[in-house]
Formats: C-alpha cells, structure tokens, sequence
DNA sequence: TGCCCGATCAAACGTATGTTTGAAACAGAC
DNA sequence: GTCTGTTTCAAACATACGTTTGATCGGGCA
C-alpha cells in the first residue's frame, strides 16, 4: 500500500467533511474514520490539522490556477487589445472551474463551498496561506473585472465583486441540497453547468446595474430601467 | 444586581464574539470573561451553550419580525391589490433591518453577520430554529418576491432567489472584514446603509435580467432544455 | 537471510471544552 | 434579625480535541 493511497484517501474525506461540517467542526477522528486511516496518520503525512488543510486547498488550486492562467491568455488573444466584455471574463472563470480535470460534477460542488468557507470561516492561516500562494491568478481575475466595468467605479466595483463572489460561492457550496429540493418541489433536473449558465447573466446584470445612488427607497424611487 | 444585569452583558458578550469568530469558535470561557460574569452563569441563566445561541437570535429576530410584518402591510396597503414592484419588496425587507431600534450601527452589523453565519455554519440546532421560529414571516416574503417578479418561471425566480440569497448572506457575514480591507485600501469609509444601498440595485438588476439562456458563452451552445 | 527505513498502529499525553456541583452571597418579606 | 428563594462563585467533572510516542509491520536491497 503505497503512501499515495493513504495521502489520498484523508485528502477525500477532509475535503468532503470540511465542505458539509466546516473546519472546526470536523475533527481528526472523524476524518481518519471516514479515510478507514490511523489517527496519526494525518499528523505523519501533514504535519497538523492546518497543515491538512492547505493540502486540501492545495490540491485543487495549484492545477485549477494553472487552468485558469491558460483560459485568461486565451482571452486575452481573443481580445487582441481590446478589454474583454464582462460576460467572457465571467464565462472564462466558469469555463476553467466547470472544466477541472479530475473532478467530477459533486467534485466541483464540494470545492466551491471550501471556497465560501475559506471566505466565512475566521481561519486566519488559510486566507494567509491562500492570499501568499494565489494571489497571482486572483489578481489577474481582478485586473480583467476591472477591465471589463469601466463604467464603475472602484469603490462600486469592489462592493459588486463582493456581491458577486457571494452569489456564486453560496449557490455553487449548496447547489447538491438546492437541487434536491428544486427536483422534489418542481421536478427538474439540473446540472452545475446549468446553474452556471443561470448565475452568469444574474451576475453580469448585477454588475452592470445603473448607479446605485439613484435607487434609494421612497425619496426618490426610479423604479429599474 | 438584578438578574437582567447579567443576562444582558453576557447576550452583548456573545452576540459579539460569535459575530466575530463564529459560533464553535468562541468559547464559554471567552464570554462570560468578556462580559466579566462568571462561568456558570451562562448555564444557569440558559441552560446550554446552544440555547445561548438561540438567546442571542431571538434577541434580535423577534421585534425584527414584529417591524418586518408591518412593513409588509404598509407595502401591501400601499400598493392596494396591485403586485408591488420588486425594489419595493427589497426595500420594505431592508429598511426594517436598518431601522430597528435599539440598535446601533454597530449593532446592526453584527447581526447581518451573525444571519450570514447561520445559513453558513453548519449548525443544525440554529437552523432548526429559526424555521420553527421565524418561518411565517420568510414565508411572506418568499410570497411578495414571486408577486413583485411574474415574468420568471418558477425554475428562474428559484436559482435567482438563491443568488440573492447567497449575494447578501455571504457580504454580511463578512461585512467588517470587507469594509476593514475597503478602508485600508481607497481610504473609503462605509456603513451597513451604504453597503444595503449598494446590494439593492445589484440584486434588483441580477433578479431582472434577461433570459439566462440566451447568453451562453461564445461557442452558442445551447444544451439547456 | 538479515537489515533498514518509511508507513502504520494502539495508546497515551496535555489541554480546552461544556456542564455540574455545593457552598457562599445576596435581596426582599415578615 | 431571621428566614427564603434566587443569584453568584470557585472548583471539579467528564469528554473531546490535536498531537506525540514507541512498538510493530512490511517491502526493497545487499
């Protein structure tokens, strides 16, 4: 039994553990139960619980930043100069995500909510150890949202790809209950692609709506263009 | 000393730290010292740690509750028969939040954040709460979104009810962090009126956009039944 | 075969948690 | 002042956690 077996099998159940209970809410035991693996064995391979944690992130982002580099120098020679609209910086963030080798559909899911909770969590280490070893691709998503808005300014733009970031990250974390209900409420069947295909323009008109300040309540209410 | 004295100090204790770091997070040892109480005061005036957590929500969600439905009357008076729009609805709901009183700016933002954490932690106990709880007045306004948006399918208004959801869930949940990051960087300073001011006209315009399925990326497929 | 070294294992370690206990302090009524 | 019921307090409880230890296993190589 080679140690790649081992390494792999904490790797899938932490990841699936954390993604449902979050992190500490999943603690060792459970997840070398899950793995059918010794206690020790997380601490052997790893080092500790936070240790075990960046590998799992480690282990989806490092190949989909690559993806995701290639996706944007497509983009970016597609454009030949011209900034890209918002609808292909979006779709080629999706395409990459939606695309991961290796991963399949619940795959996907399942790191989408790691994500939000990267995001929620109060886990100081990870969006340190995240921001120091990604911060490139994220950057350079940033760079071409900027590009893509420039109608916006900067302090609407942030807020926006907050907005954004939240939509997608909450969706995609639940989209396996979500669709469950969805099937036994109105009998349909979707796919991540679809909820992708759906969440794109609800965000790309999000971002493009008119100035924010002319919508406030009763004063003055212009309802939507 | 009377009873309430210690009672309040450790729900402000506690609403502020579970804010802060989450609800596993935060230990009854880190409250009842913030709140300078002792240990098993917390027992005895709760019962359990779980039950601290459900003080803390009903604190806040009851009067909430109470201002959202004569909110919705008024909307509803004022619309009289007639569907409102959806900015309408959005505004009734954000408005009553802003608004409640006794509660700070400060306050209000801490429990945006802790609403955040309940859809994202995975506590089974909160979450069996608040719908047992609160669900009439979710319910209603569930009722007033899909009459404030007739033209969606029911597929639609469903994905992009999520998407709203997720949008401002996960901005509140991390509102201090965002803003903190906000300031630092544009030197831009922004309250939570600012921030719902801002989210409106994002989710409005997500709400209403164009058909999803006619904007797929560039290859036009169109695999979506 | 005999050795070796990485991998596994059961067991224990120290610490932190939520909760309980029983005595002390306190306030109000008589 | 004394009694009564409630609130506070220091201390202990049992449990769960992340981590460490030292023995044992098992395949590759001389």
């Amino acid at each position: 039994m080679a140690q790649s077996d081992t390494v792999d099998r904490i790797l899938d159940a932490a990841e699936e553990l954390f993604a449902e209970r979050g992190f500490s809410e999943t603690s060792l035991r459970m997840i070398t139960s899950k793995a059918k693996v010794n206690l020790a064995a997380v601490n052997y391979h790893f080092g500790s619980k936070n240790a075990l944690i960046h590998a799992v992130f480690a282990r989806f982002l490092t190949p989909f930043s690559a993806t995701l580099e290639t996706a944007f120098n497509d983009l970016e020679t597609r454009c030949d100069g011209q900034p890209p609209t918002l609808n292909q910086t979006l779709w080629a963030l999706t395409e990459s995500a939606v695309r991961m080798p290796q991963r399949n559909e619940r795959g996907i899911s399942i790191f989408m909510r790691l994500l939000g909770l990267a995001y929620t969590q109060s886990q100081g280490h990870l969006r340190k150890f995240l921001e120091q070893q990604y911060s490139q691709p994220f950057s350079r998503f940033m760079r071409l949202l900027k590009e893509s808005t420039p109608q916006l300014s900067a302090v609407d733009r942030y807020w926006r790809i907050q907005f954004m970031l939240g939509a997608t990250a909450f969706t995609m974390s639940s989209s396996d209950a979500l669709r469950d209900i969805l099937q036994n409420k109105l009998g349909v069947e979707t796919t991540v692609q679809e909820i992708a295909a759906r969440l794109v323009p609800f965000l790309a008109a999000g971002m493009q709506a008119e100035d924010p300040m002319l919508m406030m309540p009763s004063t003055g209410k212009t309802s939507v263009a």
